[in-house]
DNA sequence: GCGTGCCTTTGATCTGGGTCAAGGAAAGTG
DNA sequence: CACTTTCCTTGACCCAGATCAAAGGCACGC
């Protein structure tokens, strides 16, 4: 998808830039963390990890988009996680991965062996603080999904969903969206629904309403156009000012 | 409830022991947090902090059960975190809390201000980790919890419920449950449904039917038997190795 | 003992979203 | 260009769980 479009200039030095630490490491410590990095590839729909395994690595998200996802054997399926680039992969301190890790578009991460990783934060506390407050985000961005998951209908549940993707849009280049935008979905019908807790049919059902309600547009199978975002907004459930965390 | 069964001397001379750091801190640092920690006393049903209103103090939970909600105004709620003793309330770095909570039974917390308590953080390497782990063990939870609320039924949802209550029971005393045991129920119907993203109706209705297939016997309104933990569990929808996190 | 509330259970009915089934549409492939 | 394959949409029908409504307990104060 869009390999190619971060430079490795643009992960930089640091590695884990972006949502994480480097902007505050000094030079010693990148040089640290640099010396056990290296990059790996995925191809769209390539599994990068399994539940369970013996996890090798801790990973930056550098360019594409991957899935935490969790199932049970009947073949249910949530997605609890959608990870953008500058989202981190694995823990610190955990040997195995709880979640399965898919490459949705073509994905790039800046990967690190875990165990060197784990020893060089002793000495890292920026990096260490910066993994603390990713994580609390989390927990913050997982626990609003819960409060979707367990109390919204079908149509809010896309609208917020459009609506975090416009959020999560908005940051690479940090220019702040109009009313309108313009949004890549970077996941099919049946991830949304698995994020979403719902089918695909009823996920392709709301879409088209939404879109015979003017509320959003379709183009093509991928992209959605939203001429009035606070009218998006208006469809989540959620409180005026968006609490949601992105 | 139980305010008075955990003593001043189990909450120790640290006062976030538990699944917290204490173990690990040395004679000086718990000089420091003790310094600036006091308790605090909630009766069942009382409020201890409201979404979005400043957050003067982080607190660990001594005794009793608490609530973490969301909700939206119309009156929908979903539960996003059972806090049980060991449990930590806050985050340091936020100064706005997210999320309602409750005391639903009467509650003792530990507490810290918040401003002192984030400045020693900064010397104390043992708590800032144990707060890492702890919120990655909560992220994992609240990500095994989405799976719950986006996929199981009604009835599997009451059986992890259970479950998750068996398991958290243990802990206190650090016994191991035999294969048959009993649980209080800390919450009352409304909380369960609000936690499982259900209704009360739906809650009541599913743990008769527990009870009618033998998995459960129910006594009075709060306290629930489960002869056979094995079959509790086959009625989970979780995978054998029963992954749920607690 | 007798209300008065609160929580819980149970019943009857309704409905949002699931399930099953049948077509499109776009992209690759030989 | 026909021929898969993959993804998406649409329709018809169904059911788990929501909603609406009515009773039980049980604990409390008077």
């Amino acid at each position: 998808m869009n390999t190619a479009k971060i430079e490795f200039s643009e992960c930089g030095d640091c590695p884990i830039r972006h949502r994480a630490v480097c902007s505050r490491c000094e030079t010693d410590e990148l040089e640290q963390l640099n010396k056990i990095k290296f990059y790996k590839s995925y191809p769209a729909g390539q599994t990068i990890a399994i539940r369970g395994e013996p996890l090798q690595n801790v990973a930056s998200i550098v360019a594409g988009t991957a899935t935490l996802t969790r199932s049970i054997e009947d073949g249910r399926t949530q997605m609890v996680g959608l990870l953008l680039p500058s989202d981190f992969i694995g823990r610190p301190g955990r040997d195995t991965l709880q979640y399965d890790v898919t490459a949705v578009s073509d994905v790039t991460l800046c990967c690190f062996q875990r165990k060197p990783f784990e020893k060089l934060l002793e000495d890292l506390p920026h990096v260490r603080e910066r993994l603390l407050e990713m994580a609390l985000d989390e927990l913050d961005a997982a626990r609003d999904w819960m409060l979707l998951l367990g109390r919204k209908t079908a149509r809010e549940r896309i609208a917020s969903l459009l609506t975090l993707m416009v959020k999560r849009t908005i940051r690479p280049d940090g220019e702040v969206m109009g009313n309108s935008s313009r949004i890549e979905l970077p996941i099919t019908r049946e991830a949304m629904a698995n994020y979403l807790g719902l089918t695909i049919e009823t996920v392709s059902r709301q879409l088209t309403k939404l879109k015979n309600d003017g509320i959003i547009g379709i183009e093509g199978k991928r992209a959605i156009t939203i001429p009035d975002l606070g009218a998006l907004l208006a469809e989540t459930g959620d409180d005026e000012d968006g609490g949601m965390i992105v």
